[in-house]
RNA sequence: GGCGGGUUGCCCGAGUGGUCAAUGGGAGCGGACUGUAAAUCCGCCGGCUUAGCCUACGAAGGUUCAAACCCUUCACCCGCCA
C-alpha cells in the first residue's frame, strides 16, 4: 500500500478545497441528492452507526485517465471515509478484459493487456490523490481484481463461482435484458457478473467488505453479488447506489458541452479548461455539481442555491464550484494561476495596459505558437489554424464570420497579417476564436 | 447452411445513373442579445494553393461520356427459415 501525502497539506489558507465533516453519512448523501437504492435501509443505517464499516467501489480502467463523473462514486467513498468508514477503491484489471454489458446498447470492444494494464496504472495512481491512505481502522485500500481472478482456472471458476448463479436471475438482471431486448450480448459480457460478484466476495474476506456503492445501473450486479456472499459465507452485505445524472443539456456529467469529457489528467483537459468548464456550468446544474462535486457542507451549499436564484448574473455558485473542483484534482496553487488567467483574458482591462508579467501568467495556460523573430508573421488565418488545431477552411470561417479577434479586436479580413504594434510588449499576440478559445502567439525576446 | 433486408458526412436519416459535397433533424461552431449562462433569432457546418480544384456515400473491381445510385466479389450488421 502506497502512502501519498495530502497534495492539499501545504497550501496556504483560504485556497484548499473545503472539506465539509460528514456526521451522519446516509443523511450526507441524502441532502446530496446521492441516494438512489439501499438494501434495507434500517440495517443499513445501525451497521453504519455501530462502527467501521468496510466498503468498496470499482472502476475498470475504460479510459487513461478518470473524468469529472467518476469523481461522484469516488467522492462517494471519501464521504464514507470522513463519515467514520473504511473506504476500498477497487481497480477493474480484471473487468476491464471482460467489459460490463451495462449502460450500453452494444457488445464492447475488447482491450489488450497493454492497455489494461497501462490504464489502471494510471487509475490507481489518481485514486489515491482522493482518499486518505494512513494507517488506522478508516485508512483507505486500493486493489486490483486481477490479483485473484487471473490466478483462476477456468475449471475453478466454473465449479466454484458459477455454480452458484443460477441463470434465469441472471437474465433478470437489467443490465443483461435491456441488451437481449437489443442486439443481444456474447457470454463474455454476460460473464461479467460472476466477476463482479467474485470481488464482493473476495474482498469480504479480505477485509470484511459488506458493502458495495456504484451509480444505480450497478444495481444489479452488486445484488448479485450479495447473493453470491449469503450462498458461499452465509454473509450479509449491503448495496447502495448513486443516481445517474443527467445535466440540463440531456449530457452525462462532467461532459462539456462540446460533448468532450472533463479529465482529471492535467494532459488531457489543462486546470485552465477545467477552470472554465465548471464556470460556465448551466445555472440549473451548478446546485447539484456543487453536491455531487465538492465536499462543501450543507448550509454553504444551500445558500449559495440562494445566490443563483437571486443574483444569477454573480455566478457566485459557478465560481466557488471551479475553484474547487480545480483545487481537489488540482492544486491551490493552480486556483491562483487559471484564476488570474481568466482575469486577464475576460476581464474588462485592455490586453496592452497590462504588465508583461501578468500577460505572460494569464496566457501561460492558453495553446501557444511560436514563431520566428525575423521574417513575415504568418496570416491570422494560418495562426489560429495552428494553434486552435483548425483546419485552414474552419480558421478562415472564423474570420468570415467575424468570429476571429487579435488582442481583442475583430479581425476584419481572412488575409489579415499581423502589424508590428499588435505584438504586445514586443513579443505576445493575443487570438481569440468567438468569446472563450484564446491562444497565444510568442516570439522569441529580440 | 438457405432466403431476404441493410452498411451515406460527428450522430440519426433522405437520396436509387447526370441539376449531389449530397434534403431534413440533432450535435457543434460563429454572430446578435446577455451573465464567459439559458432561451430566442441569424449565419456556418469535408479539405485545399477557395470565383476553382481535390477527396468522399462499408471495401475492391467492373459497366458508362457520366455511378452514392447499375453489375461482380468480399467484409460486417439485422430479420426469417434450417
Amino acid at each position: 500500500m502506497t502512502h501519498t501525502p495530502d497534495p492539499h497539506a501545504a497550501a496556504p489558507e483560504g485556497a484548499r478545497p473545503t472539506i465539509a465533516p460528514v456526521v451522519d453519512i446516509l443523511a450526507d448523501l441524502e441532502w446530496r441528492g446521492m441516494l438512489a437504492l439501499t438494501t434495507d435501509r434500517e440495517t443499513l443505517a445501525r451497521d453504519l452507526s455501530a462502527g467501521v464499516v468496510t466498503l468498496y467501489c470499482g472502476f475498470d480502467p475504460t479510459a487513461d485517465s478518470l473524468h469529472v463523473g467518476n469523481l461522484v462514486p469516488l467522492f462517494a467513498l471519501r464521504r464514507f471515509q470522513l463519515g467514520g468508514h473504511r473506504p476500498i477503491a477497487l481497480a477493474g484489471g480484471a473487468t476491464g478484459f471482460i467489459g460490463d454489458p451495462g449502460g450500453r446498447t452494444t457488445e464492447r470492444q475488447l482491450m489488450d493487456a497493454d492497455t489494461i494494464a497501462r490504464r489502471v496504472t494510471r487509475l490507481r495512481a489518481q485514486m489515491q490523490r482522493f482518499l486518505d491512505f494512513s494507517d488506522g481502522p478508516t485508512g483507505a485500500l486500493l486493489v486490483d481484481n486481477l490479483e485473484w481472478t487471473a490466478p483462476l482456472t477456468v475449471i475453478d471458476f466454473l465449479r466454484d463461482v458459477g455454480k452458484h448463479f443460477p441463470v434465469n436471475q441472471m437474465l433478470a438482471r437489467d443490465s443483461v435484458s435491456a441488451r437481449l431486448e437489443g442486439g443481444g450480448l456474447s457470454f463474455t459480457e454476460f460473464s461479467y457478473q460472476l466477476l463482479q460478484s467474485l470481488d464482493f466476495l473476495e474482498l469480504h474476506r479480505r477485509f470484511g467488505c459488506t458493502l458495495q456503492v456504484g451509480a444505480t445501473d450497478q444495481w444489479g450486479n452488486i445484488t448479485a453479488g450479495l447473493d453470491y456472499l449469503r450462498r458461499v459465507d452465509q454473509a450479509a452485505g449491503h448495496a447502495l447506489t448513486f443516481p445517474l445524472l443527467t445535466d440540463a443539456q440531456g449530457q452525462k456529467l462532467g461532459k462539456s458541452t462540446g460533448g468532450g469529457s472533463m479529465w482529471i489528467d492535467a494532459e488531457m483537459t489543462s486546470p485552465y479548461a477545467l477552470y472554465q468548464f465548471a464556470l460556465n456550468v448551466d445555472d440549473r446544474d451548478v446546485g447539484t455539481y456543487l453536491r455531487l462535486l465538492t465536499f462543501v457542507g450543507k448550509a454553504e451549499v444551500e445558500a449559495l442555491d440562494a445566490e443563483t436564484t437571486e443574483r444569477p448574473q454573480a455566478r457566485a455558485a459557478q465560481r466557488r464550484l471551479a475553484e474547487e473542483l480545480v483545487a481537489l484534482i488540482h492544486t491551490p496553487d493552480e486556483v491562483r494561476r487559471v484564476q488570474a488567467a481568466s482575469a486577464a483574458l475576460f476581464g474588462s482591462g485592455s490586453l496592452a495596459d497590462l504588465d508583461v508579467h501578468s500577460l505572460a501568467a494569464a496566457l501561460a495556460e492558453a495553446p501557444s505558437v511560436t514563431v520566428p523573430d525575423a521574417g513575415g508573421c504568418p496570416t491570422v488565418v494560418d495562426l489560429l489554424a495552428e494553434g486552435l488545431g483548425l483546419s485552414k477552411s474552419d480558421a478562415r470561417r472564423a474570420v468570415r464570420e467575424g468570429g476571429a479577434y487579435l488582442n481583442n479586436a475583430k479581425v476584419a479580413s481572412d488575409s489579415a497579417v499581423p502589424e508590428e504594434q499588435d505584438w504586445l510588449h514586443g513579443r505576445y499576440l493575443v487570438l481569440r476564436r468567438g468569446k472563450r478559445t484564446v491562444m497565444v502567439v510568442q516570439r522569441s525576446a529580440s
